[in-house]
DNA sequence: CTTGACCCTCACGTTACGTCATGGTTTATC
DNA sequence: GATAAACCATGACGTAACGTGAGGGTCAAG
C-alpha cells in the first residue's frame, strides 16, 4: 500500500530556490501565510508547484515593503482591493520620501552649522575635510571604497566657495563642448561614454542623481522643448545624441532592464 | 532637617513638556541614555534643566532616524565624530530614497499592468503573473529571484503613455512662457511664485527634487553657460529672474538657510 | 481619611525573522 | 547493518523602541 509518491520540495529545497531562509518558511507556515502542500507522517513539510507560486507572489509584495499581514489580506482578495492597497501604499512611500528629504536637509543644515562653528574656532579638527585634502580624499576613496563613500563626503554647492564654483562651472562648459565635438561618433563608443561619465560626475556637484534621474534627464534633454531648443541650438543632432549616449551609459552603469 | 528643595520635573511633567511618553523616559533611563538628575527616596525620578536639554538633543537626533544606541555614542563625543556620523547617515538616507523610488516605480508598473488587464478583459487575479511571465519568472527565480527580477526598470516617463507625455511637455512649455511673461514683476511676488510652484510640480514628473536640487537648478539656470544661453535667448533678464524667483521660492518653502 | 492623580517595577506584546538547543529522520557510505 | 553527514522538527530566546496593562506604593486635596 503505497501512498502518494510525489513529495514536492522540502523546506531546504524551496528555501534555496527562493533565496529565503528555512526559518522564513517555518514562520510563514506558522502565521498561515504559506502552508506546505502536504505534511508527511514524519512531520516534514512538502511544497508543490502551487505553493512555490504563492511564495513568489508573497516575495513580490514583500519587496514593496508591505507587511506580511497586509500581504495575507490582499492575497486572495479581488484585484480592486489590491489596486487600492497599492495606490495607498504608493502615497505612503512618497510621503516617506518627502520626509527623508526633509531629514537630509536638516542634516545639511546641521553640518553647515557645525562647520561654521569650526571655522570660527577650532579649524584644526576638520583640516582634512576642507579644500585640497577633500580632493585627495575623494580620489582615494573613489578608488578604494567606490562611489558611495565619495558621495557621503560631498558637501553643499554653497560650501564650495566662489573659486571652486567657478571651476565647476567651467568644467560643465567644457563637458558640453566636448560632447558637441563628439557628434558623429558612435554614441556608445568609449570616448563618448567617457564624456557622459564626466557629465554624470559633474551633476554630482549639485545633487546625487539616481539611475532614474539620469535616464530621465537623457530623455528630458531630447523631449523637453526648452532643453531641446537649447541643445539643438548648438547642433541639431545634439539632443538625440545626448539621449542616446546617456541612455547607453545608464544601461551599462546600471544594468537591470 | 530639610534636604534639597528643588525637585525638578517629574516624569509626567517632562513627558508632557517634551511630547514623549512616560514609558519612553523610563526606557531611556533603563538603557542609560537619559538618567534623571536625581531619584527621591520614594524612587521617583526628577529631571533638572540639564536633563531637559539633553532630552531635546536626543529627540533632535531621533528625528533624523538615528538609532538610540548611535545617539548615545555620539552624544558627549567631539564634534568631529558627530559630523562623520551625520555624513554617513546622510548617505544612508539617500540610498533609502533611491530604494523607495524604485519601489514606487515598481508599483506604477504593477498598477499599469493591472489596469491593462482589467481593461482588456476580466481575467482572474494575478493571471498576468501566472501565464507567460510566470515561466520566465520562475526560471530567473532559480538564480536571483525577487529583488532583481521585480526591479525591472522601465521608465517612469515611458509609463506615462504618449498622450500624457505630450501633455506634460506642453505644460512645461507653458510654464516657461508664463515665466517669460512675468519678467519685470517682482520675483518674490505671489504671482511669480505660483509659477515657480508649477515648475516645481512639473519637475516631479521626472524625479523628486530635493530642496538642494531646486536651489541648484536655480543657480544652474543662471550660471551654467548652456542654460544661461538658452534662457537668455528668450529674454536677456530671464536667467537672473529665474534664479531670483527660484531662490526665493526655496527660501519660503524650505526655510532654514 | 479617602479619593484620584501620580509614581514605581515587572513583564509580556509588537515585526519578521536569526540563532541556537535538543532531538528525530533520511541518505550515503563503509 | 552500523555509523556519520545532512536534513527535518519544535521550542524558545533575542532583536528596537517602546505600548500596554498588572499590581502596588505615594502624594495633595477635600
Amino acid at each position: 500500500m503505497l501512498t502518494e509518491t510525489k513529495t514536492g520540495y522540502t523546506v531546504k529545497q524551496l528555501a534555496d530556490l527562493a533565496g529565503v531562509s528555512i526559518r522564513t518558511l517555518h514562520y510563514y507556515d506558522e502565521i498561515g501565510l504559506l502552508k506546505p502542500s502536504s505534511v508527511g507522517d514524519n512531520g516534514y513539510r512538502y511544497y508543490e508547484a502551487e505553493a512555490v507560486y504563492r511564495l513568489q507572489q508573497i516575495l513580490f509584495f514583500r519587496e514593496m515593503e508591505l507587511g506580511l499581514l497586509q500581504i495575507k489580506e490582499i492575497m486572495g482578495q479581488p484585484e480592486f482591493d489590491l489596486m487600492m492597497t497599492l495606490v495607498t501604499h504608493r502615497q505612503a512611500l512618497q510621503d516617506k520620501i518627502a520626509r527623508l528629504q526633509t531629514l537630509i536637509h536638516t542634516i545639511d543644515q546641521t553640518l553647515a552649522h557645525l562647520t561654521g562653528e569650526v571655522d570660527m574656532s577650532k579649524k584644526k579638527l576638520f583640516e582634512g575635510f576642507t579644500e585640497e585634502e577633500q580632493e585627495r580624499y575623494a580620489q582615494e576613496a573613489s578608488e578604494k571604497y567606490g562611489a558611495e563613500t565619495v558621495q557621503a563626503s560631498m558637501q553643499l554647492w554653497k560650501s564650495y566657495g566662489k573659486e571652486k564654483q567657478a571651476a565647476i562651472m567651467q568644467e560643465g562648459k567644457v563637458i558640453y563642448q566636448d560632447m558637441l565635438a563628439a557628434i558623429g561618433q558612435d554614441a556608445t563608443s568609449a570616448g563618448v561614454q567617457a564624456i557622459v561619465a564626466r557629465w554624470h560626475q559633474h551633476l554630482r556637484y549639485f545633487y546625487e542623481p539616481t539611475p532614474e534621474i539620469l535616464r530621465g534627464l537623457g530623455h528630458h534633454y531630447n523631449d523637453d522643448p526648452a532643453f531641446h531648443a537649447n541643445f539643438a541650438d548648438l547642433h541639431p543632432d545634439l539632443p538625440a545624441f545626448l539621449e542616446q549616449a546617456i541612455t547607453h551609459y545608464c544601461d551599462v552603469q546600471f544594468p537591470s532592464a
